[in-house]
DNA sequence: CAGCACGTTCGCCACAGGTGAACGGATAAA
DNA sequence: TTTATCCGTTCACCTGTGGCGAACGTGCTG
């Protein structure tokens, strides 16, 4: 059953305010070239100078943005905002314990993550003794195809809305191992629920392989996921199959327990 | 010798973007209400709701704002950018470390405070094993009058940079220590500035004592400043006095070291 | 001292954004 | 079931403002 109607998911507003959307182009300019003077963003965005010194002038007043010298950058006050974001449920303080134990327990890498306009972000990374060197920081964003996070969160979605990210962002091949096809991913997704556990074979990157279990809502829906990653030669057999999925899924249980009575 | 000229701090911008300027109202609002819909936000902002509606719907397009039903909450992609802006410099990655040494020789709330738009911004904050628990996390924001780590940053800055800073911020009483006479505040700055040591004696939350050093660049201008605080039963004698001076002096210098050398 | 590159200011004009009123859907009350 | 209310959403009008290019000024560099 084909439906051929895209759906558009990156749906724009119907009447959108231009300014705002050029202001968070200056400001993603700003974070790209770490720093910059007006012409250099004004290069970059292909607008005129004085339009640009507006907005970065305006960004500066409502001390968004900083500004030494001539250069202008990214300002402090978003680390203020993030934390709210991160904070402004319960999830990221229940779950942080549960984390640290099983970063504690496994000595591997050990992620919380939650789904935001269709990708992954990481709310939280704890590390292991053992844990391998990826780049893992608190705010990172992936897409959910390629990741056992993801797939865990996608598994408990609804088709539609499966859809819906995949054709906002794609199947991106990560490695040779991602999996590229949605009727593949699909399958796997069944599989996925079915067994409440999701896997990911060095399918973002090449020699990484990481376990991940859903936190459902009482209403079924997917709030969070969370996984545990590490060397292929480490994830393997046993361990892989059966001894880590236990541990997440139990942690996973006391997060939802602890959530909904808190 | 008084300047009459008010310095104008709060810069406004000469032709400010108005739209920009609401968008962050809303955004701001959002935080305030902890989320909220169409309606509220007008109301509280005083605007049309159609407005507001393309507003939110345009910050939402631009994955800044997330809609879950028809509420509008402040998105996780702050996350990421707060973040990146801590770590834009080498500061935080360079400091934190000694940090830990700190709060683990001392037991005490360790603190790492740059300046930015006047105030102070918490970069990193570090609890030993007896830390007092006060509300301390990244990001938040202080005046500067009020905190050893404000004061030690405002000593090294210049006196009508001191001034810019007053004139933007005031002087808010916090607790009934707080000095709020900028002329026996500037005493202070003086005698900070020769000892190199700055106190708050109580002065920001009634029963906590800090002592701070500043970080200086090779200009000699702050870079950012290092604390530790405790509850006064513990902050007092020569512990106050020249023990936690002497290891903030000695912490700071290996930061400013590890800056210019890396 | 000339030349350049950059930030900043200025004034014009078109059109984007603010506005209020009207629509439609959901929920609650009668 | 019907009615009333409350939202979010759409629409079309009109004005104000944000985009624009050119001009200005300043700090480098050769």
């Amino acid at each position: 059953m084909e439906n051929n109607i895209v759906l558009c998911m990156g749906k724009q507003a119907s009447n959108p305010v231009r300014s705002v959307e050029t202001a968070f182009e200056v400001l993603e300019t700003l974070r790209r070239l770490d720093g910059a003077g007006v012409t250099a963003v004004a290069n970059e965005l292909d607008l005129p100078k004085s339009s640009v010194y507006n907005h970065l002038e305006t960004l500066e007043q409502e001390e968004y943005v900083v500004k030494q010298g001539s250069e202008y950058y990214v300002g402090l006050r978003f680390l203020d905002l993030g934390r709210y974001a991160r904070q402004r449920d319960d999830l990221y303080e229940t779950a942080r314990p549960e984390l640290e134990s099983l970063a504690d327990e496994t000595g591997e890498l050990v992620n919380l993550l939650v789904e935001e306009h269709g990708q992954g972000v990481y709310l939280c990374r704890v590390r292991g003794d053992k844990a391998v060197n990826v780049a893992a920081s608190t705010g990172n964003r992936v897409y959910l195809h390629s990741t056992a996070l993801g797939k865990a969160v996608l598994a408990h979605s609804s088709e539609s809305r499966v859809d819906e990210v995949l054709n906002r962002h794609g199947m991106p091949t990560e490695t040779e191992r991602t999996t590229t096809d949605p009727a593949e991913l699909k399958d796997q997704l069944d599989e996925i629920r079915e067994r409440g556990v999701a896997f990911d074979r060095e399918e973002r990157i090449a020699g990484l392989c990481c376990v991940a279990v859903p936190i459902l809502g009482d209403d079924g829906r997917p709030i969070a996921a969370i996984s545990v990653s590490g060397p292929k030669s480490r994830m393997k057999g046993e361990r892989l199959e059966s001894k880590l999925p236990e541990l997440l899924e139990s942690a996973a249980n006391v997060v939802k327990l602890n959530l909904t009575y808190s």
